[in-house]
RNA sequence: GGGUGCGUAGCUCAGUUGGUUCAGAGCAUCUGGUUUACACCCAGAAGGUCAGGGGUUCGAAUCCCUUCGCACCCA
């Protein structure tokens, strides 16, 4: 055995082996499933430490029900992320010197598919290098053909139930990547602008009315003004008209009960075309459209001589020109929310467009009432409840459609000059046939049909993931599909809780009449140390390989899940790493030790050896199963905190201490192999977060075949606890405790053995004195029945023990350590007292706590006698 | 503007049904230790107005109200 561990060529060995064995991989069989689908990464993504967070606790998951006995089955896979994709082979042509408005869709697509071949595979291999446990021959990607079919066959299905509908609608464009965004894709900001007073001159008067607005470049599409018919000031203005400054056309005065009177000068200049308040006014008054704006937000013919200038350029020219005309009253300083896209950062220009959308209220009963209701669907950390349920009641329909290429391209054929007359069908053929229906046409050729340039937003995709990864979409009956799903926990982040994780659960009830998983977990979202979101795009996002490298997988998962609740924020702290490769190290050595004891068949198991093997058994299961409990609850850092406790304190410090020999003496058989069972179901419960280090273990015990790795072992059983042995250790671990600090306190080394008196008023049972004199390191172990001089004492309950040192004991001293605690127990005593002799307690506690008051008492008192006992000796 | 959540040791965070185990963990700090599996170690110590105030209760970090600070979501 090496003298450390070398987790690197550890890790790439055993990763091998597991997937040579095929342990990853399940096929249905008698047992009960166990299924996870990953939360697809974007395809050109590289894995960052969310990513990191997520797999991990997946496969600590897996790995888990694995070793229960489960089939467990991890599908792994990535989305298209139509929006990023795109824009990343945008600005790769774009650096190679092409556009892509010179391509045509099938070109652009192929070079957009080479992207996705050179980058797709990547994050998944960087998966594997944490020990992702996938079935990665179920390996999935969106837009493979089966996945693409999916879609497909879902949208001409909700577009036959008539939840699908094409509107003109003020959506989020994005001038940038020149698509249309979901409300979730866009960020707001606060930023500094200015209020811009203009002057309308009135048609025929010398009068002008001034209005305020943030955005005078939108003045080229005002098609009305609009005061409040109530205010007094602009009376004598109703049913006129005013002239657009510069632009020099006439539009109405129109009355509404919209505008705020106080707000800038209580007139507002209306642009249906460019706000989305503007165009309910529109519609209601019936006011024309005058969209200013090309698809890159320059300005059309509409802007006159503006005509190609960016919109922030214009708006900078014009308010120069509006100056010069003397039209420019004033500009106040202003701070108001602006739109960002998410994705490529530019100012989002609300725009009319067709677009096609889906119908979400009827969707949204099942999910709610799953999740809310029956608690079919459990949310862990249930506080999300609350925002699910917000959203979901409050649900508006989704915008599915993306004016982008790299993706699942809408399949509605036009077959007419008007944008109604189109037909939704799966092929070309099949909307060829529909077409004539509808057109009454039978000249209709393939020819005449457009098919929509659109593709949909990703998300329609993933939503029905973990159904269409079983090919459950397409086939409903098939067998893998009816084994496989519903799957059993999604563990995902809250961000996108409604993007993806609400309208799985909707899809899922859609589709199969059941729930798409049985739990969510929630986890935090990583943040630096400034509480920033760590993210590539912001640069502060720790390579992840380059983590793994310095901490090894198993130290960076430890260090992950450590400090992690669900739901909660992680501020990631690279020493959390450390400490988790220092705990790797710290199994390796527990081994070392173990595996380095000379073994001697003649020799009997001493008294200490059975005495720690009874107790580290209890133990042992006592941490089960609070595991179990954590596990069942999701706590999943507690879990392993709870691990790492037992490990580290219990097995490590305290059993191994105990069973050690002397130094150079051999041990006894029996306490080798019962060590080594404890130790390999220390490490069976460690394999979930730790794998590759247990794995490397398991085998250096034993030489073990294939179908006997630890990976597809069993999960150690629960048994019976006896909780008086682990009572009566805990009492002994305190009197050893008491030992130390005598050492500490006189600086009595532990090599120097020194002798103990017991005055035993508890009547603890003898049993434990050998443990006693071996960890404290004791010469003379007797008892008494007074107090010892010439002794340092201390006690455990009202046990005294007297430790006889060399020199004078300084009485005065010891005096004040036994008032010290007297006080405090005296203390102590009055407010237990006060308790029990509150009738209103005793009438109103439950028992339990009544006793448990009752045995502090008794407790208290017992210990208050031995010290009075004590000063009084002294 | 509306909603949700958070505030606990120097730092990062747990704290489950209000009641033993409740004021905790890890890191950092300090003191001591090593011929012995591990200095990626061992044994200890110190560190707290549970954000402030009020209330309910026999009993509050936990429930309610309120003030302050912070975060996130939605408009």
């Amino acid at each position: 055995m090496s003298l450390t561990y070398n987790p690197k060529e550890t890790e790439e060995k055993w990763y091998k082996y597991w997937l040579s064995q095929g342990y990853f991989h399940s096929e249905p069989d008698e047992r009960e499933s166990y299924t996870i689908v990953i939360p697809p990464p974007n395809v050109t993504g590289i894995l960052h430490m969310g990513h990191m967070m997520n797999n991990t606790i997946q496969d600590v998951l897996i790995r888990r029900a694995r070793l229960k006995g489960y089939n467990a089955c991890w599908v792994p896979g990535t989305d298209h992320a139509s929006i990023a994709t795109e824009a990343k082979v945008v600005a790769k042509l774009k650096a190679e010197g092409k556009s892509k408005n010179d391509l045509s869709r099938d070109e652009f697509l192929k070079h957009a598919w080479d992207w996705t071949e050179e980058y797709g595979g990547r994050i998944l291999n960087q998966l594997q290098k944490l020990g992702a446990s996938c079935d990665w021959d179920r390996t999935k990607f969106t837009l493979d053909d089966d996945m693409y079919e999916s879609v497909i066959d879902t949208f001409i299905d909700l577009h036959e139930k008539g939840l699908i509908y094409r509107g003109f609608r003020m959506v989020n464009w994005d001038p940038e990547a020149k698509t249309t965004l979901s409300d979730e894709e866009v960020v707001y900001e606060e930023k500094q602008g200015l209020l811009y007073y203009v002057n309308y001159n009135i048609k025929d008067s010398d009068e002008k009315i001034t209005i305020a607005t943030t955005r005078p470049e939108t003045i080229f599409g005002d098609t009305a003004i609009c005061i409040n018919p109530e205010d007094e000031r602009f009376s004598h203005l109703k049913g006129k008209e005013v002239i657009v400054p510069i632009v020099n056309r006439t539009i109405p005065i129109i009355e509404d009960t919209y505008v705020d009177m106080e707000f800038g000068t209580g007139c507002l200049k209306i642009t249906p075309a460019h706000d989305e308040n503007d165009k309910v006014l529109g519609d209601k008054h019936n006011l024309e459209i005058i969209d200013i704006f090309n698809e890159d937000a320059t300005l059309n013919h509409h802007g006159l001589d503006y005509k190609g200038l960016d919109r922030f350029e214009a708006r900078k020219q014009f308010v120069k020109a509006l100056k010069e005309n003397n039209f420019l009253e004033k500009t106040e300083n202003y701070t108001n929310k602006v739109g960002l896209s998410e994705r490529t950062k530019a100012v989002i220009e609300p725009r009319l467009s067709d677009q096609w959308f889906l119908k979400m209220k009827e969707l949204a009963q099942p999910a709610l009432k799953s999740v809310l209701e029956t608690k079919e669907i459990k949310l862990y950390p249930s506080k999300f409840e609350n925002t699910y349920k917000h959203w979901l009641e409050n649900v508006r329909d989704w915008n599915i459609s993306r004016q982008l290429w790299w993706g699942h391209r809408i399949p509605a054929f036009y077959y007419g000059e008007g944008k109604d007359k189109f037909v939704v069908a799966k092929t070309k053929e099949e909307a060829l046939e529909k077409a004539k229906k509808e057109s009454d046409n039978n000249n209709l050729k393939l020819n005449d049909l457009r098919q929509d340039e659109d593709v949909l937003d990703t998300w329609f995709s993933s939503w029905l993931w973990p159904m269409s990864v079983f090919d459950g979409i397409r086939k409903p009956d098939n067998k893998e599909f009816n084994y496989y799903y519903p799957t059993k926990d999604l563990v995902t982040g809250p961000d996108i809780l409604f993007f993806w994780v609400a309208r799985m659960v909707m899809a899922g009830y859609e589709y199969t009449g059941q729930k798409p998983f049985d739990n969510i977990y929630l986890t935090g979202l990583v943040r630096d140390k400034n509480r920033q979101k760590m993210s590539k795009s912001l640069g502060n996002s720790p390579d992840a390989l380059n983590l793994i490298d310095q901490y090894s997988a198993d130290g960076v998962r430890v260090g992950l899940l450590l400090s992690n609740a669900a739901g909660n924020d992680l501020l990631f702290d690279e020493s959390l790493c450390q400490q988790g490769k220092g705990f790797s190290n710290k199994i390796w050595n527990a081994f070392k030790l173990i595996n380095s004891l000379k073994i001697d068949k003649e020799i009997d198991q001493p008294l200490s050896s059975s005495i720690a093997i009874q107790w580290y058994s209890n133990k042992f299961q006592e941490a089960l199963n609070h595991i179990e409990d954590h596990f069942e609850k999701y706590r999943i850092s507690d879990a392993l905190m709870t691990s790492y406790k037992l490990v580290w304190d219990d097995f490590c410090s305290w059993f191994l201490e105990m069973i050690k020999p002397e130094y150079g003496k051999p041990v006894d058989q029996q306490t080798r192999d019962q060590a080594i069972k404890l130790f390999e179901d220390n490490l069976k419960i460690l394999h979930p977060f730790m794998p590759f280090i247990t794995e490397e273990l398991w085998h250096q015990i034993d030489d073990r075949t294939g179908s006997e790795a630890l990976i597809v072992s069993q999960w150690p059983k629960s048994q019976q606890i006896d909780q008086k042995v682990i009572k009566e250790f805990s009492f002994v671990q305190d009197v050893i405790s008491g030992i130390r600090n005598i050492r500490k306190q006189k600086n009595i080394a532990f090599k120097n053995p020194i002798d103990l008196h017991i005055h035993n008023n508890e009547n603890a049972s003898k049993a434990y004195d050998v443990l006693i004199k071996k960890m404290g390191n004791i010469n003379d172990l007797d008892y008494v029945q007074s107090q010892v001089e010439g002794c340092l004492s201390f006690r455990v309950k009202a046990n005294e023990y007297f430790i006889p040192v060399a020199g004078s004991i300084d009485v005065e001293a010891e005096k004040k350590k036994l008032n010290e605690e007297l006080n405090y127990l005296q203390g102590f005593l009055k407010s237990v007292d006060k308790k029990l002799s509150n009738t209103r307690f005793v009438e109103n506690a439950p028992e339990k706590v009544i006793n448990i008051e009752k045995q502090k008492k008794a407790d208290a008192e017992a210990k208050i006698l031995t010290i009075n006992k004590s000063l009084e000796s002294l």
